[in-house]
DNA sequence: TCAATAACTGGGAGCGTTCCCAGTTATCGG
DNA sequence: CCGATAACTGGGAACGCTCCCAGTTATTGA
């Protein structure tokens, strides 16, 4: 199995024109029965798979979509958020024979390099752009090019016009405070993520409003900022103690790992003493943490999905898809009821 | 800044020929200063970027790899050890100039259908293949086909001439356990990771090395096979604990973690009753765990850079590099001495 | 049986580069 | 100041595919 023939080649072999060769490995119509056997018999005794640079010349398509993780979020690439999204996107892409192509930057100078060439990249159908900071120059330079793009997750300004897919953390934050009001709960504290970061503000204000829709007063002396590590957890506990919550609603499951082993270190039972639940649900070690469970493979493949449709039929009007997430009850939030 | 130019319609608006637009894009001598600031003013206004598809098809070569995760590992993605490596590799990509293409297969079906098309694929310069089981058909595929290709770790029987890179599994389990014996433990207990599993096998090795060039005896009571999991370390301790080991090493953090938990739960302290050492060091979470830590983002960058040179000098003869590990002490193995 | 139509097939042109060669202009030593 | 050489520049051909059109063969109805 030596270098790659080409159409001509195969024709040749199977006394057929390139172009009939090519209809063939293309599934197109009007080739008669027994050519088309004669010449799919060729092409799988020869291996023979398409010249990908000529066709992508020709159709002034690759098939390859990109996904972009700016800089301002690489730090936490490790984060099983992001093995979880790229699973999802990478079933997406097989199953829709499409390549998946990942940039992932480092360093000021790789961003400065090589956005600008992303956007214009001929090797790039559309892109998958994870949400960053309000002042990432980032999608601002997306829109200025024709590169279809979409944007995963949120900005806290997002601007006009631009698609993106997000999970309603909003609602998934009330959910669980709501879950433990009704557990009869009224000192329920907040450890936040890293203010600035949408998910997190958003996790935020569901608190507050759950916590207003049901007549409970927002104690900010029961809310703390936190910054999703699971040190930022422990740290946490240490100022809410004073205040004596009975509940913590955590805006992420490492942070509530934190709180849980400062409870602990505390003398404090949990659910007992206090009631906790997390969010993400991507830890499978945290078998007894109640959590707000995110549903990342299907935000991955409908990502895929729908920038695929973006590049076909154009992004106007623009698309925007929020994912409800789940409340998981498990042993850390009691039935205090 | 709409659809993008041509190297011919630059030239014309800088007054030259495709060809010289050709030769100062890429960098080649033979054109003169004014020319050639002439050129790239256009080029920058217009924010040119030649089409890589064209390129591709006229060089031959695409300036993309792939990175192939396996079925059989694919569930283990979620791993921070993938994270580590595929950021070693954007880092090195990056810098190298080239694009990453990630080839995660979920499914069987996934991986018949794409497989020989990686294998012939002109988008793709080169592989790093994640070393998988033995009788995966993946490597003797690539093989039989011309793509340049490089192996990141190895099997249990590698076949000949294929490249690799790995870790070296066997000193760092020596190196680990050699410490324990010099702080004067000697029933020191191994648990194993899912056997069948080159870097398993290779850690069981290193942990029997060291107790026999020390005199030891190696007692299958204190020797229990793990799966990798938090779970299976937790489980491995009910197995060990009658044969009162006074340390374990065990073959990755997460699997320690759960050996921690155990011990704690059994009533016993680390380091003092038990001492532990385990093998990675990709737990941020993990403060006080002795471990073996492997060079991952290292091993990364390596990866690329020799598939780039495999790539640019042919495989023969095939490259193999070993990475060392580094014992890194803290609280949990004590300093019994 | 024959024209009209449908089904099939082949070859030219074009996608946007790079490479090569021929032609032009600049440089230099005697 | 002029011929030899070096530096520079432009255009043809090729990379391997798809698309389109023209030409050929098969099919159909009256």
């Amino acid at each position: 199995m030596a270098k790659n023939l080409t159409l001509e080649e195969i024709g040749k072999l199977a006394g057929v024109s390139r172009s009939t060769v090519s209809r063939v490995v293309n599934e197109q119509p009007n080739v008669k029965a027994d050519v088309r056997e004669r010449v799919l018999k060729v092409v799988h005794e020869k291996g023979f798979v398409p010249n990908a640079a000529a066709r992508s010349l020709a159709v002034q398509r690759s098939g390859i979509l990109g996904l972009v993780i700016p800089r301002s979020v690489a730090t936490f690439f490790g984060d099983p958020y992001f093995s979880r999204l790229t699973q999802g996107i990478t079933q997406a892409c097989n199953e829709q024979g499409y390549m998946l192509s990942l940039f992932l930057f480092n360093t000021k100078q790789d961003e400065e390099m090589l956005l600008p060439r992303i956007a214009q990249h001929s090797f790039l159908d559309g892109v998958i752009v994870q949400a960053t900071t309000d002042d990432d120059p980032i999608i601002p330079q997306l829109q200025k090019s024709v590169m279809p793009f979409l944007v995963a997750g949120r900005l806290n300004e997002m601007p006009e016009g631009v698609s993106y897919i997000d999970v309603d953390n909003l609602s998934g934050a009330y959910n669980a405070v709501e879950h433990l009001i009704k557990l009869g709960h009224e000192r329920i504290a907040h450890v936040s993520g890293r203010l600035g970061n949408r998910p997190a503000a958003d996790r935020k204000l569901g608190y507050e409003q759950a916590l207003r829709d049901n007549h409970l007063p927002i104690d900010q002396n029961l809310i703390v900022n936190g910054d999703f590590s699971e040190e930022g957890g422990y740290a946490s506990v240490q100022d809410l103690l004073p205040y004596k919550p009975d509940a913590i609603f955590v805006a992420s499951d490492t942070m509530a790992m934190g709180v849980v082993r400062a409870l602990k270190d505390a003398g404090l039972l949990v659910p007992n003493d206090v009631a906790i639940i997390g969010f993400d649900d991507l830890l499978p070690a945290q078998r007894s943490l109640s959590t707000v469970k995110q549903p990342i493979l299907r935000f991955g493949v409908s990502a895929v999905e729908i920038l695929i449709d973006i590049i076909e039929k154009g992004s106007v009007p623009p698309r925007h898809a929020l994912y409800d997430t789940e409340l998981i009850v498990r042993d850390s939030c009691g039935t205090k009821l």
